[in-house]
DNA sequence: CAGTTTATTGACCCATCGGTCAACGGTCGG
DNA sequence: CCGACCGTTGACCGATGGGTCAATAAACTG
């Protein structure tokens, strides 16, 4: 019993740990090595739980969006009137504990290899997919027709990469509040004063 | 005379090579040797010019960025009227030429370095800037006051981010007509029909 | 033609990468 | 008390990375 546990607590610890390296030294230097010493293990240990490197970070970024849906599956839930729905996915995607320059670099990383990665490349379309039809049905919900719910999704959506983006980045002192206002701005402007 | 040209012309080749190793295989596998054989030289011969790889992976950087500057420019001239000159932006911002999924992952492998690589920081905010000094006076020209020509333009290239992203990540048959029209809806609501 | 400079390269160096493996130490059931 | 198991690790391996260097080949100068 507690056997189990210890495999899936390190397990869980060594992912943690590899987005965190992840997103503080990037890619190229999110080594196995750089992985064990961050948690205080050898890199023998890491590649005891994971059989390779791919392994590690791919598990690692699944995780991390694991607990970034969890966030908005929450904040969703509180939401009762149609354009709560709407904007508790908007908070969700700008939470305070996730939109930090560190961990928008995380993701910047793995875009970055997508076309180089299949794995990679499945969980970034399956992000993207989520959070579209997520849009979607919350705005189809507030009575705007689908072709508007499709168009206004696409815009929301890719200004929520652009200022992801340019969170990693670091343009602008952006936080969280200054993200949301932007994206409200342009929604609002597109179905009147909520 | 000719012995001045000859290192030029090596490391514009170089340059070119090694932006276009970049784009296709992202930043972990732009190895000197790669770069070196894709130009059919050896990898010595690669470091004769460019002391370091930091130093050709940024020459490389700068250039396409010069280039791309460069068809802005031209396009930018053509335009008389002021909403000719903003679209005129737009559309050198997704050049046939430029706006291709190889291309935008170049960009975007950059754009994951740029926290840990000073350099590619200094590259980036240039960018950043005169994109967003040349929508804001497009945006003024065209009678918007100094806020709303602000607000605009950082809603733009927010967009245009966006954009460069998913054609990277190759979301959805994205083509530059495409995310023009994506663009042109949004700057149409905002300031009624062009 | 002789000599100096310039372009190019293969061989080499050292560090580090991902990954394997056998051994060590503790814990627990019998 | 003892053997079996599990977690952990240091040592090691082959491959590859960036970078150096001296030697060779080519081109120009006098």
């Amino acid at each position: 019993m507690s056997r189990r546990k210890i495999a899936d607590i390190r397990k869980q610890e060594f992912a943690v740990a590899a987005f965190e390296v992840l997103s503080l030294y990037g890619m190229q230097a999110t080594t196995l090595q750089r992985v064990a010493e961050h948690t205080g293990v050898s890199k023998a240990s890491v590649l005891h739980y994971f059989s390779t490197k791919q392994n590690l970070i791919e598990t690692a970024l699944r995780r991390a969006n694991g607990t970034l849906q969890q966030e908005a599956l929450a904040l969703m839930k509180m939401g009762s009137a149609p354009w709560d729905r709407f904007y508790a996915i908007i908070e969700a995607n700008f939470s305070p504990t996730t939109f930090l320059p560190q961990v928008a670099n995380g993701w910047i990383s793995m875009c970055a290899e997508v076309p180089h990665n299949p794995q990679f490349q499945r969980l970034q379309t399956a992000i993207f997919r989520r959070l579209d039809s997520n849009l979607r049905s919350a705005l189809a919900d507030t009575g705007a027709s689908a072709d508007e719910a499709k168009d206004t999704a696409n815009i929301v959506s890719l200004l929520i990469d652009g200022l992801w983006l340019r969170c990693g980045l670091q343009i602008g002192g952006l936080d969280r509040e200054d993200a949301i206002d932007q994206i409200d701005a342009v929604v609002t402007e597109r179905f009147g004063t909520s």
